[in-house]
DNA sequence: CGCAAATCTAACGAATTGTAACAGCCTCTG
DNA sequence: CAGAGGCTGTTACAATTCGTTAGATTTGCG
């Protein structure tokens, strides 16, 4: 598997390098920023597994860009603030910050938080006998089977098994059509987006969710899913 | 479902009591110790959902503790300790530790970031549960219903938990149309603010709230509203 | 009370999403 | 090789979401 992504957010260019820098040596595939714009665009194409946002942002309110990530899409931020008040600390962690850090910062020990956050969140839940259990059903990717809560199996196919699996490997995150049509070897075709909308609904009936209250399988209008 | 418990491991029995209080008025169960070994003995009976560790013990190396906890027992750790060199933090964080303190602290930055925590790795497999209680209601944003005082289920779509999630932020606060604007990815729209008030509208019918004489969001003439 | 500004909300419609039905493609079987 | 059967994308239409519009209503102020 690929590199960790992690995302920089910094109006400061020597700042982005110093972090740039200090990630890529550890071993990270890195993006930097300096406008929430811009990243904010970047994040339709590929959620970063962290996120590390500065709130003193010229175009935002780093407080609500920070809920946004955290709260709504589920990502992994991580705030860097030169404002280091307990109250500051706290208002961040309860808007649904991860960690928090504050300026000036040693490189070294935001890449031992990134690390320690990644461990706590590992990607890829799929286990290592390529099947994956979730609120009691169990994916068996080796057979193309879904086992319910009650031990019943239910085949399943590879479309199927692609968007299931592109879902466990992130769950409580927005996934946006876009990457989806990525990892899926996407042909951006026209209206190939119906397609996702198929494959998501197919594997929802074999999921038995409840069409008007999904539980495991949310839709997020105009953005994406959330598994 | 019961309350979360925090496990306290320092020699100092001004800092446990400080601690316990602190996270008890929080609404974590918790349980504290002087010593490794009946630390450790505790495990045995229970598994904490976070562990809180002083460095500094009189009859053990921390660290390795740490160590075993975090990595061999998938415990969640945060570190307490006097220490607060850069290096120190890497290490323990290397180790295993999801978090490092360093003393002295506040009070309220411990509770923020044990609850971060216990976000991030919901317990016991099952979701930790992303929702907020008030006035009788229950609002589950991970499964997007409302719950009324008498145990039935409206849904929600993204746009009126949106809103919602803003307001219990920020209980009894006024918030401005302007600040919701920027917490909705604001396109700053000209006539934008009227979704706004349709927004809340909406809001407040899912709310049953008597137009006439509302009880839970009131509108603040020319200012905003409060929660 | 009268007026202007602000707010409420019903109704509309554009955009987005759900899903049933169909058709092409492949594999398997006899 | 014909036919059956499964998988998957496409199409068409139904349902939902949500911003916009347009009056109705309320508030602040003189």
């Amino acid at each position: 598997m690929t590199a960790p992504l992690v995302s920089i957010l910094d109006d400061e260019p020597a700042i982005r390098q110093m972090l740039t820098e200090a990630l890529a040596e550890a071993g990270f595939r890195t993006q930097s920023f300096g406008r929430a714009r811009e990243f904010e665009a970047s994040l339709n194409r590929a959620v970063p597994d962290v996120c590390l946002v500065d709130l003193s942002l010229p175009d935002t309110d780093g407080l609500a860009l920070v809920h946004r990530l955290a709260l709504e899409r589920g990502a992994v931020v991580i705030i860097i603030s030169g404002r280091g008040q307990v109250q500051d600390r706290v208002t961040g962690l309860e808007l649904g910050a991860d960690d928090y850090i504050t300026k000036p910062f040693d490189p070294a020990e935001v890449v031992a938080r990134v690390r320690a956050r990644l461990r706590a969140a590992p990607r890829g839940a799929v286990q290592g006998g390529d099947r994956a259990r979730f609120n009691g059903w169990t994916a068996h990717f080796d057979r193309y089977a879904l086992e319910d809560p009650d031990g019943a199996e239910t085949p399943f196919s590879h479309a199927e098994g692609e968007v299931l699996r592109l879902f466990l490997e992130s769950p409580r995150r927005l996934i946006t059509r876009q990457q989806m049509q990525e990892a899926f070897g996407g042909a951006a075709g026209e209206s190939f987006d119906r397609a996702m909308d198929v494959r998501i609904s197919r594997l929802r009936t074999k999921l038995r969710e409840d069409p008007k209250n999904p539980r495991l399988i949310k839709t997020i209008y105009g953005a994406g899913y959330i598994f």
